[in-house]
This record gives structure tokens, sequence and C-alpha cells, in this order.
DNA sequence: AATTAACAGTTAAGTTACTTACGCATTCTA
DNA sequence: TAGAATGCGTAAGTAACTTAACTGTTAATT
């Protein structure tokens, strides 16, 4: 119907409109569940949300977060000390820290998302099986377009 | 197919799988663009955004923002400091602190976005024109479930 | 009309999460 | 085996936030 580059500046504003007003509604969901009824601030609960994930070393996770290895270690130490987190030596290279949720902050990892999935829940409820069908492949398009291997020939 | 139950903690999945990465990649694109290039922070510039979309008051700002309006305040002063915002007291209601972009501001944020757009465009340059009115129609439906108006009775 | 309450914004003090620069230990490489 | 590269941590400083307390303005109560 539209000339295909008008579609795609269509897209992008109505990124800009509808994505950051979302994810910022959903992470003061997440900040209240963490900090007032867990302790952890969101960073924190990001963090342990990746290294569930498999992203297990601080250099993965920095590269993961988009921070640097600094930042990682220090908040990494912060979760070691509240025993969310276990920090055990790579036997193979011992230069890498192999980064472990403890019982207790896996636990605490699902608590926090049981209670957002629950608040997320409710609000999705008000859209149909068709939408919801479109939401998952349209995320799974913008991931994919949006992801580090693709268009990326530089290693 | 599947119940419509099991299709919303899908949708659930899939948002979390999908959402914070994308955005932070974009996220780091902004940074890159805003700090590098104009020197300013992506807080700030997410703060000019919103001024320019008409959310012109520190309480509006921090309400839409979710944070605290100290922070907004604080924010704000570095930002005319910079000479991006301009305030002016309301003629009607004097407590009220209008803020305005300066031609300064609003031409930095401008040419933020005119970065970010091409690099955005180039990414989205791999998705089909079927699948670019899918994730508008998707990420509006999004973005309508989750707006503060809906499923509110509080007020 | 005077007093009180509510509101908009700021200031102050302290916290958290980040940054860069550097150092240490380990592994890879020439 | 020396030197480069890698993974992580420490140190010092900065940016952005928090809560508490304050000023000035408007609205509500009586």
């Amino acid at each position: 119907m539209t000339d295909p580059g008008e579609l795609l500046q269509q897209t992008i504003d109505r990124f800009w409109e509808s994505v950051p007003p979302t994810w910022n509604r959903i992470r003061t969901n997440v900040r209240g569940i963490a900090s007032e009824r867990f302790g952890v601030t969101v960073e924190q609960f990001h963090i342990l949300r990746h290294i569930r994930k498999g992203v297990a070393s601080v250099s993965e996770l920095a590269e993961a977060k988009g921070t640097s290895r600094p930042a990682i270690s220090q908040a990494v130490d912060v979760l070691a000390g509240k025993g969310l987190v276990s920090r055990r030596q790579d036997a193979a290279d011992r230069r890498i820290v192999r980064l472990e949720l403890t019982e207790e902050g896996s636990g605490l990892l699902s608590a926090i998302f049981r209670e957002n999935r629950a608040w997320m829940a409710e609000k999705l409820s008000v859209l149909t099986p068709e939408q919801m069908t479109q939401i998952i492949a349209a995320l799974d398009a913008l991931k994919s377009a949006f992801d580090d291997r693709s268009s990326d020939f530089s290693r």
C-alpha cells in the first residue's frame, strides 16, 4: 500500500512510541516487587536473570548487559555478599570465574518472575489470542533484526 | 490450537526473551551517539524526548519516567545549564515550571534521532513489509495493554 | 477572611551503579 | 621462555538516583 521506505519509518516511529513506555512500566513493576519484597534492585535482578540464562562469567555478563567488566564485578560482589550468587574458579581456565545462582538466588529470581508474570498476565488478558500470536511473531522478528549475529561481519 | 492461558504465558516468555536485549541494543546505540557526538547522556536524551512530546513540567516528567521529582529537577538543571532546556513560570499557576526545548536542544534531539533512525532502518531493513506491518500492530497492542488508563479504576 | 491543607518545585545529604585507569594472575603465542 | 593477551578485581571519581526537609503558590475549610 505505501512504499517500503515509509513503512520502515513508520515501524521506527511505532517502536519509539510503544517500547520505551511499555518497558518502563514493566521495569517499574519489577522494581516494586524486587526491592520492596525481596530487597534487590532491578539491576541485580537482571544480573540474576542473565546468570540463570547461562551467561555465567563476568566478561560475558558485561558483554550481554552492555556495561563494563568492573561494573559487573562489583554488582556480583554485592550479590555474592547476599548469598544469591556463588563464584567458582573454572577448572580448565583459572582466570575465569564461573557464576552460579545459589539455591536462595534461584528461588528469589523465580519468586520475582512469578509475581511479575501474574501482573503481566492480568494486563495482557485484554488481548485476543490473535493479537497474542501476532505479538509473539513480531517480537521474534524484532529480536532477530537487532540480534548481534545478523549483519555483523566484523568477526 | 493451544489453550488461551498457555498462549498468554508464551507471550510473556517471548516478551522477556525479546524486549530486554532489543531495547538494550538500541539504548546502547543511542548512548553512543548521544554521548560521543553530542555530550549528553541517555537519561538526558530521554528527558529531552519527553519534553518535546509535550510532557512539560517537572511533575509530569517524573510521573512519565517513573522517578522522583527531585531527580527530574536535578536533571533539568543540568540540561538548562547546557542551554538545551528553558524553564519558564506558568502564568496561570505560578507553582508550575513550564519546560521547553531551546532551539539548540531541539536541534540536538533531532540530530540524535536522525542518526539512531538511520541505524535502526539499516537493522530493520532485513524484515519483509508484512513483518513490519505486523510489528506495528503488535507494538500498538502491547502499548495499549500496558497503558496506564486501561484497567486502572483508582481515579 | 484567615487558617490550614495540598501542591509544584528545589535543596541537601546520602546511596547505588556506573565509568576509566591500573594491577594481578593466568593463559596463549611467537 | 619472553611478551602479548585475557579475565577479573581494586581504586577513585562521576552521574543519577533516593528520602527528608524546605520555599513559594494555590485550593479548601471554617
